[in-house]
DNA sequence: TCATATTAAATCGCACACGATCTAATCGCA
DNA sequence: TGCGATTAGATCGTGTGCGATTTAATATGA
């Protein structure tokens, strides 16, 4: 079993294109929140786990300070987050969610049942699918930095 | 069985990273071709099906003109297609590839050894996911344009 | 036939991604 | 103690993606 040189034998476009559709699908739903996608996974992993280190935050997300201090900037100008030097350690910047960051949780839950409608209601199968490419990441991380 | 709103649970969050993943994996081996990610998946889409109008391929690689107006514009400048207008349709665009895009195709197949071992060399896997992911985009692109 | 609608690309503006480089703060060790 | 190495962010440049608009060419119908 081989894959062909064809778009749609690809594996990597079949990826490409389902990542692009599913930023195209939240756009409308948080386009009213004033968000981003990047920036509504950046929320989430705030979510999570509040006042981080870009550092931190980029680990999670898989995103350098090249992509990341830009986009914070943006979601500072927003009142979506504050952005302190760390008393610490002044290289490091932490990052924790203002009121109105806290408080978009709960309109960001009410996407719920519009995204699994768009995604089809196939919880096994979204959750089968998640595992499978968390596995492939882990592989293609894996390969490069063994660490 | 739902997803919680952490970002290890989500399922849009693995297909965008491992998106970003594999576009990381193939620049080491796209470098030296002096092709992106984008400009490799146009040209696996016209080693398909040579000379489409730029629609055409828009179809195919599910973008528009916006995109790959520009990106086109980067490919002819590197010589990888030729863009002339339709003589049939003066306002579609042909895009046609170079002798140096069609070369490159086999420096591309060259490229599947390291890509399988990047992503691990379980094809029935690799191949289970991308048909996963196939459907997932289709349910996702007819929720929203049923056509 | 000729004005109007439709269509295909192109253009514009903004927000990512990311390689490469820079700056500033801290660490480590002679 | 103090200086070179390391580390954390920030900055810069290039290349996508995409919503919105524009321009040019073709189709359409009164």
């Amino acid at each position: 079993m081989t894959l062909k040189m064809t778009l749609d034998d690809q594996l990597c476009f079949s990826i490409y294109s389902a990542s692009h559709a599913i930023a195209r699908m939240y756009r409308p739903l948080l386009d009213p929140m004033g968000l981003t996608y990047p920036q509504y996974l950046v929320l989430l992993a705030l979510w999570e786990r509040d006042g981080r280190r870009v550092r931190e935050l980029g680990a999670d997300l898989l995103l350098d300070s090249n992509t990341l201090t830009p986009l914070l900037k943006r979601m500072q100008a927003a009142d979506l987050v504050a952005r302190t030097r760390n008393p610490e350690d002044e290289r490091s910047v932490l990052v924790s969610l203002t009121e109105k960051g806290h408080a978009l949780r709960a309109q960001a839950e009410d996407m719920a049942p519009c995204v699994a409608k768009a995604m089809g209601d196939d919880m096994e199968e979204l959750a089968e699918l998640r595992d499978r490419l968390h596995r492939l990441r882990a592989r293609l991380d894996g390969a490069d930095q063994p660490a």
